[in-house]
RNA sequence: CGGGGCGUGGCGCAGCCCGGUAGCGCGCCUGCUUUGGGAGCAGGAGGUCGCCGGUUCGAAUCCGGCCGCCCCGACCA
């Protein structure tokens, strides 16, 4: 059997080249396919799903948390990119440019947005007055274009969908509080639905967004020992203000520069979801972000039975539904059993229930987890009446277990302690650590050695529920550490 | 942007060195038998061999050019 074969019904170990892994799960699992246009990508329905249910969990948080959406349009005047000094140059290498409409050269050009700050804060200098009008609190969800060079399905793509938060407010402790609040807002987020436990904290200098004061990330480990940026919330001071005349009048009645935040999350989730949970049978999606959560399968032996179960398996699925569980029936009866087993082990799907007509007597259904609980039964039969009744509290366990595991997960990937020499941190990051904290100095060219020596980056100072009990007391580059920071190598 | 690889039915590939009527597996369609971990048999549909040019009686195959995509390294949600 050809390796080619072999490969037709199964992956490639995530041991043998996680990237290949990735790779195949992701197309197979039909979360994603390559679109005809280089680095951009076709999400299809599976992938989307998942990416409504992340869309619609956020969302309902932002709102919790007093923002409203809003949209900007896609194109934005050049000049307003060039505006904020560091901005254009963070991001002029990647701009996809609009030259000419309607059959005519354009007398200034456009750019497909990269992303909103420019156009946004340009309009809130229209609205905005007084410090009365203050805060705004806007979200727009829409995709937005980074002419990648260098492009992997979910992760980095030309093109890709995120919401993006825009805030002004009347003084920088407001804005300050703002930045903090949705980098908690997202840390819960992962948490609770992608079940994907992050790092939070600071971005170091050399990491900060383009045109910000500061930037605060959300750093997860993924299986292979790299660090995935997962979310950012920027304070950026009055940076745009300034440039685009962003002023209120004061309680004071001074004339003054609003201050302002920008927070974002990318369908760049979905490929850390599947990073984090995936195994060699393909994609793990947690329960509370699958569009289908329980998928029926009936098994029939003849045409009369068929009918029989087909209808059974309707009825199971309309007591789910009932429930709140989100549930659906596989009758495609031209395919075995086992083939439709596959499919939905491959696509990530939380829970099989198998009806035949053996647990038909028995007034039975098989229940499968995608994953089996550590030395629990991987098949389980149960009266029907029990798994329907128990199956929200099931899928709710197999979330909070993936999210279990991933921790325990991301804990042994990380050390902790001091490390006294940029080779000592290179050895442990070789040896398969993930995150490895150390001291640090703040001294930029450290920062600079390291990523020379090791490939490795602060992915962030972490916040003060991250640190360790002991703090480091040493440098990695040598002398005294200011402060504690994770190194890791990162997506 | 540098390095490598690949373009042949929907997908994965062989054929190319050595020019001579385009093939295999999977998938798809029809029928019958099947169905508790990737079903079997029989029949069938489907391809201007990435594009342009050249050599030749004849090009998937040789030569030149172009395009595209994927993978690996420097920048990035």
């Amino acid at each position: 059997m050809s390796k080619r074969k072999g490969r037709r019904k199964g992956f490639t170990p995530r041991s043998e080249d996680f990237s290949a892994w990735y790779n195949e799960v992701v197309q197979q699992a039909e979360l994603a396919d390559y679109s005809p246009v280089r680095g951009s990508m076709v999400i299809r329905p599976w992938g989307y799903g998942i990416w409504e249910n992340m869309q619609r969990a956020l969302d309902d948080m932002f709102k919790a948390t007093g923002h409203q959406n809003a949209y900007f349009p896609l194109l934005i005047p050049m000049s307003f990119i060039e505006r904020e000094k560091e901005h254009v140059a963070g991001f002029k290498p990647e701009l996809a440019v609009v030259t000419h409409a309607g059959g005519k050269k354009l007398e200034e050009p456009y750019v497909v947005r990269p992303t909103s700050e420019t156009i946004i804060y340009a309009m809130y200098a229209k609205w905005v007055q007084s410090y009365r009008d203050l805060p705004i609190l806007l979200n727009q969800w829409c995709n937005v274009m980074r002419w990648e060079l260098r492009t992997r399905l979910f992760l980095r793509t030309a093109e890709f969908l995120w919401q993006e938060g825009h805030t002004a407010h009347a003084s920088a402790d407001e804005a300050e509080a703002e930045a903090r609040t949705i980098l908690a807002v997202y840390r819960t987020f992962m948490e609770d639905w992608i079940a994907m436990p992050p790092v939070t904290g600071l971005k170091s200098e050399s990491e900060r967004f383009a045109g910000a004061v500061r930037s605060y990330a959300c750093e997860a480990l993924m299986q292979d020992g790299k660090a995935l940026q997962a979310g950012t919330s920027h304070m950026l001071g009055q940076n745009f203000a300034r440039q685009f005349g962003l002023t209120f009048q004061s309680e004071e009645g001074r004339e003054e520069y609003a201050w302002n935040t920008s927070w974002g999350v990318s369908t760049r989730l979905v490929g850390g979801m599947v990073m984090t949970h995936g195994d060699d049978g393909g994609v793990v999606v947690p329960p509370r972000l699958a569009p289908t959560q329980v998928m029926v399968v009936p098994i029939a032996r003849n045409d009369d039975q068929q009918a029989m179960l087909v209808e059974k398996a309707a009825a199971i699925v309309a007591e789910l539904e009932q429930r709140g569980v989100r549930a659906a029936m596989d009758d495609r009866m031209h395919l075995s059993p086992g083939a439709r087993f596959f499919d939905w082990e491959r696509k990530g799907l939380p829970v099989r229930v198998e009806i035949g007509p053996r647990d038909v007597d028995r007034e039975e259904v098989v229940v499968v987890p995608r994953v089996a609980a550590e030395g629990g039964p991987r098949k389980e039969a149960l009266p029907e009446g029990q798994a329907v009744a128990e199956m929200a509290d099931r899928l709710e366990e197999l979330q909070t277990r993936l999210c279990e595991t991933a921790r325990a997960r991301r804990e042994a990937d990380t050390h902790r302690g001091e490390v006294s020499s940029i080779d000592e941190l290179g050895e442990l990051l070789d040896s398969g650590v993930g995150f490895v904290y150390s001291g640090w100095s703040g001294d930029p060219s450290v920062e600079a050695r390291v990523k020379d020596a090791t490939r490795a980056t602060i992915r962030v100072i972490p916040g003060e529920e991250f640190r360790s009990a002991t703090p480091p007391t040493r440098c990695v580059g040598g002398g005294r550490a200011q402060m504690e920071v994770v190194w890791a190598r990162a997506y």
